[in-house]
RNA sequence: GGGCGAAUGGCAGAGUGGUCAAAUGCAUCUGACUGUAAAUCAGACGACUUCGGUCUACGGCGGUUCAAAUCCGUCUUCGCCCA
């Protein structure tokens, strides 16, 4: 069976939309997911999730893995159940960890052929993680999608090192195909009840290693592809090209993943480029840090590289202390329905977390309305 | 009435002759955040400035000293104790 159709495109042929059949739900791309690292969106309950339209959130391998560990997800039936959560998720790798971890502290573990070793901040205990494990771990937790463990890598290393990170990568992915397919036949998952599997393209900014990376993942054979890595310049510049290149390497047929991406703008230029997944804490982080994310024109989305579809603001600023109005008058999310700029500002400079959880809330409604918008293009 | 102690920047609170425009925390103002080591982190926070400095500041006033938030006298206020 298939488990990706499509079902309309645009008019240049790059962004479309699929239907996805996945083991708990359908799915309609374009969407956003957001990340609930550790089984939970910080803070925010699974009905106000609901509410703000979410159709599918990430959850960590790498952070169950270690905390509350394995034995206990799989006695709470699945991290579906653990968490109550019914709706779609996805599992990453904790490749980025790799990443986020070892590169940036080589005290916390290094990479071998073998896998990533890291040593728990939680605990300080020494764990292994092959590309084998973090499959296995991944069919415990009985997520919708999963992702392999990859090797990314700072986008400034030399070209050299990125070309081994991109050779790591896809042996490590076919490592990961082949424990996919064992789990498969072991837990006896029927064709549409499995999950689907997703290769990460790496390459840094070199076109023709994403592209070696890229044929190389797609000679395994993945339901869904993603972008590995940073997709922004040194200097923060949006990668455009390279975005574009790895989309077209991707065959047609299979799910388009921009890991981690990105700001309303970062999403919408991937979007136009055929990429059709997303997530990536900005609406949440962000909102816990009092930044709030508002409308200024739909109409503008895909005018080139345009940020003035909408705008960012500091709630916890001294300007929203007499504002008594709701942050967005057009938003329909439950803290513009209910209270005001005021409010929240006050809750911001009293540290109450009421305030953090109801910018959250109106993020994601934001980002679930960027989603629509981007949807009725194709 | 007598004795002792204390008064420091918006607040709390270090400092007890020079390296003090004065630690630290809070508050205030602003910024950052892109597959969450992040409800976190960073900067600013007396005035003026040609950015080299200049001025005004540690309860008030007056001394000592080359030099005082720091020592002395006195006044004011507050606290504690004895009558």
């Amino acid at each position: 069976m298939t488990h990706i159709k499509k079902i309309s495109k645009s008019k240049n042929n790059l962004s479309r939309a699929l239907e996805v059949s996945l083991k708990s739900r359908k799915i309609t791309t374009p969407f956003f997911m957001p990340d609930a690292t550790r089984a939970s969106v910080r803070g925010i309950t699974n009905s106000r999730l609901d509410e703000t339209g979410i159709r599918a959130m990430v959850v960590n391998t790498y952070h169950l893995f270690l905390q509350p560990k394995m034995d206990l997800i799989k006695k709470a039936g699945g991290v579906h159940k653990f968490m109550n959560w019914k709706k779609p998720l996805l599992s990453d790798s904790g490749g980025y960890q790799v990443y986020s971890l070892i590169h940036k502290n080589p005290k916390l573990g290094k990479i071998t052929e073998d896998g990533a070793v890291f040593r728990s901040v939680i605990d300080g205990s020494k764990h292994l993680l092959t590309p084998e494990l973090a499959i296995e771990v991944q069919f415990d937790l009985g997520v919708d999608m999963m992702v392999v463990l990859d090797d990314p890598r700072p986008n400034n290393i030399e070209k050299k090192i990125m070309d081994e990170s991109v050779e790591r990568t896809v042996r490590w992915a076919k490592r990961c195909k082949i424990e996919f397919e064992k789990q498969i036949e072991k837990r006896n998952i029927l064709e549409e009840k499995r999950p689907l599997l997703f290769g990460v393209v790496q390459g840094g900014l070199h076109t023709d290693l994403r592209e070696k990376c890229a044929n190389g993942l797609k000679e395994i054979g993945f339901d869904g592809y993603g972008f590995g890595g940073r997709h922004l310049d040194e200097d923060d510049v949006f990668l455009e090209q390279i975005i574009k290149d790895t989309a077209n390497y991707i065959p047609d047929d299979a799910l388009k993943f921009a890991l981690g991406i990105g700001t309303p703008q970062d999403i919408a230029r991937c979007f136009a480029a055929g990429w059709d997944m997303f997530d990536c804490v900005i609406p949440t982080r962000e909102g816990r840090h009092s930044r709030i994310f508002k409308w200024k024109d739909k109409g503008v989305i895909f005018e080139n590289d345009s940020k003035d579809f909408y705008e960012t603001v500091n709630i916890s600023n001294s300007r929203f202390k007499e504002a008594f109005s709701p942050i967005d008058e057009n938003c329909d999310c439950y803290a513009c329905a209910n209270h005001t700029n005021t409010y929240i500002h006050h809750l911001f400079r009293a540290k109450e977390p009421l305030g953090a959880q109801l910018v959250t809330i109106h993020n994601l409604r934001f980002y679930m309305e960027l989603m629509e918008e981007l949807g009725k293009s194709v």
